[in-house]
RNA sequence: CGGGCUAUAGCGCAGCUUGGUAGCGCGUUCGUCUGGGGGACGAAAGGUCGUGAGUUCGAAUCUCGCUAGCCCGACCA
């Protein structure tokens, strides 16, 4: 993408609205422009981070056997008032009539809508079990929106809901699900550590919360360090291997880390005092078993293999997909701007042309963002008639890992400069070269 | 939902106390110079002063209502 053709709308300034460092950066980049209270339009460039956690998400879910669907984001209150929800939920749902004065909603999540088409066409355990889920716009009517996209009444999540024959199969579902976010949460460079955490309106006895640590997180959490130093790697997962998922989710969850709301002092008390943490962090996903709590009220129930009608073993599990793009900011930035990791950057390298419209600077640029759009490595050219200074802030701004500065000086000795965003260390090599190392760089991610 | 605050040019703000010509910085446009970390000089465009009523000869400014937004708290992915 060339610069001066792209919709880019960065501001020196920061807007007074904005009060924590990943909204204003998200406003003063270009990402997002606020709709209404908590309610964003993504501009191109939040856009294409926004689509490329999806993409992660999606990849990751059908690495572990779930199936991609999508359900719509209004719906019929009916189905709540079955499961006894339209009431209890409260405020926060959005309620709407139709122009036949019917009682809709706009879906804060999914459970009911799901468990309807499930218990439509599902009524054998030979068809068990199953894994759905989808990607799409929820709408919470908090009272207090806030933390840009962090706090957003509208937000980006996805939703999965799993139907099994036995609490022992949902109970492999939910670890399937813990290890299949441990892996996405790990490809978009965070660190989010699985907490015990409360049921909350959604209800389960068995549920995580996993955490990104940061100041402006909105929960307190204790730990012990531990569990800062798990990660879960490159290493072979086989998502039907019982015991191996069952593995991991003991090797992640057994050491103490949780949220205020479940902190037991006692227990916190139990680990040596060096290893005590407390610190704040931002939930970027939650997973539930519930068992048959919505099976039974609604009625999805599936012959055994006895003959007998048995509710349904469900759970489900969310990762807020738009409020990860804040979270990531949070937890990779600097006073210049965003930096982004590899794996959802909007642009993958930056070309810098110190001097528009010198002859031989131009024509590298050009040659150099062919070679790289061609390979992939979808370049943002800056090709704008700029100063040197104004181009390197923006590229700092917005945060692209990579920068390929070029200019008459270092053409002169036939080089380009290759910068690290994240470390600012540069190096000058010949184009060919350059190219080369960020091949390499992004083959790897 | 309790408490606090704000609304004036695309963004950040001043002007309001004490009513009378709407201003500054950044950005934008044009020109000249400049050219490796937001450069300099000159010129220009851009405003229903959130909205409705009231007071007044006259309201951005005073009064009342409404709306929107922000911050702290409680609540929440």
């Amino acid at each position: 993408m060339r610069l001066s053709r792209y919709f880019l709308p960065i501001l020196k300034e920061t807007p007074s609205e904005a009060s924590i460092v990943s909204h204003r950066l998200m406003l003063r980049a270009g990402m997002i422009r606020q709709a209404s209270a908590g309610i964003y339009s993504w501009l191109p460039l939040g856009f294409k981070v926004l689509r490329k956690l999806e993409n992660i998400v999606h990849e990751e879910q059908v690495r572990a056997g779930h199936i991609p669907m999508l359900m719509p984001t209004l719906q019929s209150a009916d189905l709540w008032r079955e499961s006894g929800r339209y009431d209890d939920y409260g405020q926060e749902m959005l309620r709407i009539k139709d122009r036949h004065d019917r009682d809709m909603l706009y879906g804060p999540t999914n459970e009911e809508l799901i468990t309807d088409i499930f218990r439509n066409s599902i009524t054998s355990y030979k068809q068990l079990p199953q894994t759905l889920y989808h990607i799409q716009w929820k709408f919470r009517d908090e009272m207090r929106p806030r933390f840009g996209v962090m706090r957003g009444r509208e937000f980006l999540m996805k939703d999965g809901y799993n139907f099994d024959l036995t609490k022992e199969d949902a109970l492999h579902a939910y670890n399937r699900h813990l290890v299949s976010y441990l892996r996405t949460y790990e490809r978009m460079g965070l660190k989010a550590i699985p907490m015990r955490a409360d049921g909350g309106p959604i209800g389960g006895d068995y549920t995580h919360e996993f955490l990104v640590l940061a100041d402006t997180g909105e929960s307190e959490v204790f730990y012990d360090s531990d569990v800062t130093d798990l990660t879960f790697g490159s290493r072979e997962i086989d998502y039907d291997d019982v015991a191996q998922c069952q593995a991991v989710l003991e090797e992640f969850t057994t050491r103490y880390a949780r949220t205020d709301e479940t902190h037991d002092e006692a227990l916190y008390a139990e680990i040596p005092e060096e290893r005590r943490r407390t610190a704040r962090g931002i939930e970027v996903g939650q997973i539930f078993y519930f068992g048959t709590k919505y099976s039974e009220v609604m009625n999805a129930v599936v012959v055994n293999e006895n003959g007998e009608r048995v509710p349904v073993h469900m759970g489900s599990h969310g990762i807020g997909v738009s409020r990860l793009i804040g979270a990531i900011i949070e937890a990779s930035h600097d006073d210049k701007g965003i930096i982004w990791p590899e794996s959802v950057t909007p642009f993958k390298v930056g070309i810098v042309n110190l001097k528009q419209g010198d002859g031989e600077a131009d024509a590298a640029c050009n040659a150099l963002y062919k070679e790289l759009d061609a390979a992939g490595l979808e370049p943002l050219y800056d090709d704008r008639d700029e100063r040197a200074g104004g181009k390197f802030a923006t590229m700092d701004l917005i945060g692209l890992p990579w920068r390929l500065t070029i200019g008459p000086r270092g053409l002169k000795n036939g080089v380009v400069e290759l910068t690290s965003r994240k470390t600012g260390i540069s190096e000058e090599l010949v184009p060919a070269e350059a190219v080369a190392r960020l091949k390499a760089i992004y083959a790897a991610i």
